[in-house]
DNA sequence: AAGGTTCGCAACCGCCGGGCT
DNA sequence: TAGCCCGGCGGTTGCGAACCT
């Protein structure tokens, strides 16, 4: 359609970067007494030296009153997961079922948690299937491989008890992962099912969404692979990866 | 203690869709 | 109907903080 870019006129003299205090002052101040209005000639209207578009993802995604701030909890962790297996990458989407959260910040979130956790429980992120690769096993070995040595060196240490149940547990979900994708395959095969999605129903929780849209399994296999799933998710609450600092 | 590496998050970039003329 | 404008979205980047060696 050939549209310039929203900030290219003026881009030269268009302060960019973190934000200042004092700036995030004057756009409070100006939004609070006229509003928002038209991004693009906010800035001029409220003495800021920066685009329309970058106050508005400032005011979005920080000064916005109604911002919920600090970690996300378990349950919105899981009401991610679960309406992310629905919606894909849809954050704005996701984040109107989350008040207080920004699609920004579930997108980072996403990023840097949620992607590692399923990546370490065997899942592919962005389909919520099974991985197709082995790299994931790995993790299991290195499990393995850590209780070993940590029952070696001290053997009713909590922490080597704690790696030895991951591993069992790990263990118990792959086993668990490749039984049902059989039975989902063969449930799949004799229901015609239409849905390409046998994991779907793991992920998505007790508490459907979209309570109007059929199950793409039955039910009696639906609850069984929830009890899967849980388990799963469970294990890898209290386990973080090395690189899953808080 | 210092240098290197990794992580987390705020902010930017470019594209898209809807509304208006 | 085409063109323009604006708001919104998702992907990506840059940088400070935290951690590791």
């Amino acid at each position: 359609m050939g549209r310039s870019p929203c900030c290219s006129s003026d881009d030269a003299n268009l302060k960019k970067g973190p934000w200042t205090p004092e700036e995030d002052e004057k756009l409070l101040d100006y939004i609070n007494t006229h509003g928002h209005g038209n991004w693009k000639t906010l800035p001029k209207h409220a003495g800021l030296n920066r685009c329309g578009k970058s106050c508005r993802l400032r005011w979005a995604n920080y000064l916005r009153p109604d911002i919920k701030r600090g970690r996300f909890s378990e349950e919105e962790e899981r009401l991610i997961v679960n309406l992310h297996s629905t919606l894909g990458n849809k954050w704005s989407k996701i984040a109107t079922y989350l008040p207080g959260r920004t699609d920004n910040e579930i997108k980072n979130f996403w990023n840097t948690h949620i992607r590692k956790k399923l990546l370490n429980m065997g899942l592919e992120p962005n389909t919520h299937k099974p991985r197709t690769d082995l790299n994931h096993l790995l993790n299991l070995t290195q499990l393995i491989c850590a209780a070993q040595l940590g029952s070696l060196m001290n053997p009713w240490e909590s922490s080597a008890l704690k790696v030895q149940a991951d591993a069992a547990q790990l263990l118990q979900n792959l086993i668990q992962t490749l039984n049902t994708n059989q039975l989902s395959t063969i449930t799949a095969g004799l229901m015609g099912s239409q849905k390409s999605y046998p994991y779907e129903g793991l992920i998505n929780g007790t508490s459907s969404l979209y309570a109007d849209e059929p199950a793409p399994v039955p039910q009696k296999f639906h609850s069984m692979s929830q009890g899967v799933i849980d388990n799963s998710w469970a294990s890898f609450e209290g386990y973080e990866s090395p690189d899953m600092r808080s």
